[in-house]
DNA sequence: AAGTGGTCTAGACCACATA
DNA sequence: ATGTGGTCTAGACCACTTC
């Protein structure tokens, strides 16, 4: 065929300018540099702001931006490498580990977690609730779901809600002997509490890091984890775990 | 306070919207079942067209929906689990496991593979690309990035490309032992070609899972591999991994 | 040819942060 | 008060699948 092969499949807008969008920042900006306004920036290459903020959009889902409503869109440092997969045979709680507990109460489950918590339905567990800081960052919020019948030893004594009370729950914990542990991952959407937790609006991408503890033939420990899809990358294994992100489009020649 | 609190903070319409196809979703449709037309369903919310996507979208990032376009929008089975981390010291190709050679061609690799590598930035490499099927569905694309140097026993004989050479290369890399691997997964947008092999559009978002090889002190293997991040829940670990998905926003009481 | 989801426009108003 | 990103509208046309 002698015909030359143009555009046949053409590429949308957003895409295009996605990709000029990403070209400018690795050559004209540096980390934490603001951009122009949407509405500038739109008239600039010519658009609907519409059709801008779908590039943007997909920019901040790959975490090469950040915008914050009332401030503007900077650009975003590396993702931080957090490690989920270390503490191989621990709990929850163990000393050293890098979640802070926040609050804790008594409460029937999500008909979900009551399911793969093998228990009753209607049977009241602790929730635990706790967050974690990566580089002075809030980067997870997490809920563990914890059967009164994994804390034998816990007693009335101290308060009945509140970060000592969840010590308390996390610290009788130690106690078991871990069998084994599960572990999943999914992107999900920010629930309000997490968002807010989270410093995010509601719906924004995040990685759900769901972990099932065993002790004694059951499940003893519930965590649902919820991290921060724009700014984090979760590591795994032996080591920091490699860093590679926004693979360019072509391959260098 | 006597005073009732009215929607101070309103929640936008694609939320509520959201919400309430949610539930229609668990208690209205079963699994495959299409969706009334998006024009339709917006009339019949008495919404734009833009807003009702706003909320469809959400739904197919939680996996609760699949959108086709020219055919309608189905309600998506439940994600599948698929295993990552399990084959703990074997090399990429090794007997059962789950992936399928593609093809297999010799380049230089992008800059950010090359500094990973540690090797010299216009040193060619393997690049082997592979897929992986499960329930009948692709669910990933993979690339290997292998220096010359982890296959020192490799051959012209075979031919330079397509699968029968992929295979050549993954049989060779067995020779060598295995110090240790690292991964990561973080959320990306699927690029052209991967989005291809994935049966989706481009940019639709995906788990990168990121796994460096390490054998002789060096990286031996960098395997960059694509997950659908609207049908994959990724598993690690000893077992199958939980299931737990879409927790209602509201705890049961 | 008809029907679907995907892209795009040119506006408008709102919520939020900052000065 | 001003400026930012977030939400929303009512259209239009395009790409794709199916009949």
């Amino acid at each position: 065929m002698g015909t030359t092969q143009l555009e046949s499949v053409p590429e949308p807008k957003y895409w295009h300018l996605k990709t000029v969008l990403s070209e400018a920042l690795d050559s004209e900006f540096s980390v934490g540099e603001i951009l122009p306004n949407e509405r500038d920036l739109a008239a600039r290459f010519g658009v609907a702001r519409a059709t801008l903020r779908q590039a943007l959009e997909q920019l901040e889902l790959e975490g090469r931006l950040q915008r914050r409503r009332g401030v503007g869109t900077t650009v975003a440092p590396p993702r931080v490498g957090v490690a989920v997969g270390t503490e191989q045979h621990a709990w929850p709680g163990a000393a050293g580990d890098a979640w802070q507990p926040v609050d804790c109460e008594q409460t029937i489950p999500p008909a979900v977690v009551a399911a793969a918590l093998d228990s009753g339905a209607d049977e009241p567990v602790h929730v635990v609730r706790r967050s974690r800081m990566s580089h002075g960052q809030r980067v997870a919020t997490e809920l563990l779901y914890i059967p009164a019948a994994s804390v034998p030893g816990l007693t009335a004594i101290d308060a009945p809600s509140g970060p000592a009370r969840a010590r308390a729950v996390l610290r009788e914990l130690q106690h078991l002997s871990q069998e084994s542990q599960d572990r999943s991952v999914e992107l999900g959407s920010a629930r309000a509490d997490d968002a807010k937790d989270l410093d995010r609006l509601p719906g924004s991408p995040v990685l759900v890091v769901t972990t099932r503890f065993a002790a004694e033939g059951r499940t003893a420990v519930l965590s649902v984890a919820t991290y921060r899809a724009d700014t984090c990358r979760l590591t795994f294994g032996d080591s920091t775990g490699v860093e590679i992100h926004h693979d360019p489009e072509r391959q260098a020649s």
